[in-house]
DNA sequence: TCTTGACCTTCCAGTTGCTGGAAGCACCAT
DNA sequence: ATGGTGCTTCCAGCAACTGGAAGGTCAAGA
């Protein structure tokens, strides 16, 4: 298979596959005018790369589990602890959204938005942070 | 005042400050030893991007904001749409990340987490996205 | 056979918003 | 004079790609 169609099926654009192979997260052969030759051991890589990134791993956390999985002997615990560290991470993130999300929202609300140079939303912002 | 004082007020560091001066959004003057001299003016600048970044607007929206600001006869509207915009954004991201973290919560759930290799947190990640 | 166009290659630079570090003045206290 | 802190500039790097240039390869059609 050609980068084209591994792209098409993998739904990962194609510099980002020639960046997975720059970073060494895959390694595909090549054939003999130097093309890319994926087999289905790379699209099962790539496509593992594509979930775990839509979910938010890092790459590095991808290299981990990509380690992991290729790992006969891994502990099943060990992924729960990458998996676990990141679920963490992501509703810190969520709940720091969500105050700028209220503060924002309330801004908004506030502000009659009219052609009228008096606006709430920057007298707000002009408050140091914290105040 | 100096960087380092001005650093502790705003609550940035002097590299960001630098930063900003970099691209535009401040222009402290300067003693005649070279320093950067900020005036109360540029103090309250730095507040409102403290403040405008600290709510995830970003340096463009922040450049916008500030002209606006400075612009006597701007109109409330304008600045509205901008922080309606970034709300929208940032509730964009949120469902985002509470999908994620859904689907992240799911797996660790049910992943026991012991010394056995047989992990379905793996297992779901080898399944291309959308499957 | 030639040409066209799609597809592939590498390499370099840019994105966002800083952050770290090196090298070198400036200033103040002892 | 010396030490320590604070200031300056400039250069490089982070994450995770993305865009574009310059050029090789391949298959189909005139």
């Amino acid at each position: 298979m050609n980068i084209g169609e591994v792209s098409k099926k993998a739904a990962l654009p194609a510099k980002t596959i020639r960046y997975y192979e720059d970073i060494g997260l895959i390694t595909p052969l090549r054939d003999p005018n130097g093309y890319r030759c994926f087999r289905d051991a790379d699209m099962h890589k790539l496509a593992f790369l594509g979930r775990a990134r839509t979910l938010g791993f890092t790459i590095e956390d991808c290299r981990a589990l990509l380690a992991l999985w290729n790992d006969q002997s891994r502990a099943s615990a060990d992924v729960r602890s990458i998996a676990k560290e990141h679920l963490a991470q992501v509703e810190k993130k969520i709940s720091d959204l969500q105050e700028i999300r209220d503060t924002l929202s309330h801004l908004v609300r506030e502000c009659v938005g009219d052609e009228r140079p008096d606006c709430p939303i920057l007298k707000s912002l002009e408050k140091f942070p914290g105040q």
